[in-house]
DNA sequence: CTATTATTAGAGTATATACTCTAGTGAGTC
DNA sequence: GACTCACTAGAGTATATACTCTAATAATAG
């Protein structure tokens, strides 16, 4: 594997486990073994690595979301848009957590994310017009559609960061992607008073699957019984 | 005013303006004409000085979301608990922006804020009995009235930084608390499937009020004509 | 083989950052 | 006047950070 393409890895690799903020480029190249000169010898700076990083995520949600316009669109299409989009949150998750700085660091990252995030947007609300169509959930206004999208856009976006503040980890304990997984339960919530009595019993199915577990509790590590009554059911 | 307080309220001023990475304590000491060790001599390190800001943030939302229990809740109640809720985001906007990382580097903040958001979750799972009770939303079981709960928390909290995010701002652009209360009406549209026919009317009309305007559009800067359909709504 | 180009090492640098240390100052107290 | 004590200035420090420079080595083309 090319050098460059080693450092794309590692870079994300530890961006991802320890944060884009505590990850720096002499870091990437002490843990290639490189030198720090050859790391900038194949990028100009730290922004250039994160941007292309970023050009990869929005390559993978892009090609995810791709709504098939010649079909109508069935349950295991709605399951493998969000399995899908939160595998890529998970594999890209350092991204979301340092947002803004990245944003506000490099004004190509900022326009290309916003194009980025109105294209999720088209995407989840055009899968509400399809789910409508074939019957799933009940049609809904423009209006109504396009709020509703976006407010399934800021739940799957705030998901990680609500796992990662609600755990009372350390640095130790880590996320697990099935954690993670565990919004689907939350999108399908925002969704259960539109489904048709058709669907209905199949979509509460659905989202049960990813019903928060038990064992996982951020309570029960032993830290005492504190009134967490709401986050119980995590 | 006490250095000690100036420090606190030019930490918070800062924090707010550029974000607490940008701000290092001898820009919060040069802002206020003092030392460094002048600061220091007041607060241990900078994680002091985000802590005790914290605290206050904390107690001006627990004081916000003190829900009467010794009578019924009204559509003014809804109101302000929305208002007040989005002013203390406001107020304490840095905060939120850096959240993962300042939990990440200080265990008494992870601790504390699991447990603040706890009883925001659980006041706002209180709000919505109480909006059952009076007969302004139906009655939802407890398994989804506390997983709509945290999807208010997660449309909330992450409000702002989709602002941020979608706006096509330079440094120069700032936001103002006028769209950041736009997000009331995000939060609104959570509720509309459940509202009573009785108060369905008002309910949309409050809504109504919170409704993003056009001019803010992050796209009528004169950056040129994209396909920004969907956020044309904002 | 030679010349060019791609790649790499590794020492080095300017600046920033969080924080420390010493030496006070000034207001009050006895 | 001597003393205390909260408070402050300002120089200084150890480390980190992003990045540069020079020189050397491998790969490749003619």
């Amino acid at each position: 594997m090319k050098t460059r393409d080693k450092i794309l890895l590692s870079s994300l690799e530890l961006f991802n486990e320890r944060g884009e903020r505590n990850i720096t480029t002499n870091h990437i190249a002490a843990h290639l073994a490189i030198s720090p000169g050859n790391l900038y010898y194949h990028f100009r700076n730290k922004s250039d690595i994160i941007y292309e990083i970023f050009l990869e995520y929005e390559k993978l949600v892009d090609f995810y979301l791709d709504i098939p316009e010649d079909r109508s669109i069935t349950l295991e299409d709605l399951t493998f848009y969000l399995e899908s989009v939160f595998d890529g949150l998970w594999s890209y998750r350092f991204f979301h957590r340092d947002l803004e700085y990245l944003l506000d660091s490099d004004r190509r990252l900022r326009q290309d994310y916003r194009e980025f995030t109105n294209r999720c947007l088209v995407a989840i609300s055009r899968i509400f017009e399809k789910l409508a169509e074939a019957g799933i959930i009940q049609p809904q206004p423009e209006e109504l559609r396009s709020a509703m999208s976006l407010n399934v856009w800021l739940v799957i976006t705030n998901w990680m960061a609500f796992l990662k503040t609600a755990h009372a980890l350390d640095e130790s304990t880590s996320l697990t992607l099935k954690e993670l997984k565990q919004g689907i339960y939350q999108v399908l919530t925002l969704e259960i008073p539109y489904l048709t009595a058709d669907y209905r019993e199949q979509v509460m199915a659905l989202r049960e699957k990813y019903r928060p577990s038990l064992p996982e509790s951020a309570d029960a590590s032993g830290e005492g019984c504190r009134s967490d009554q709401t986050l119980r059911n995590f």
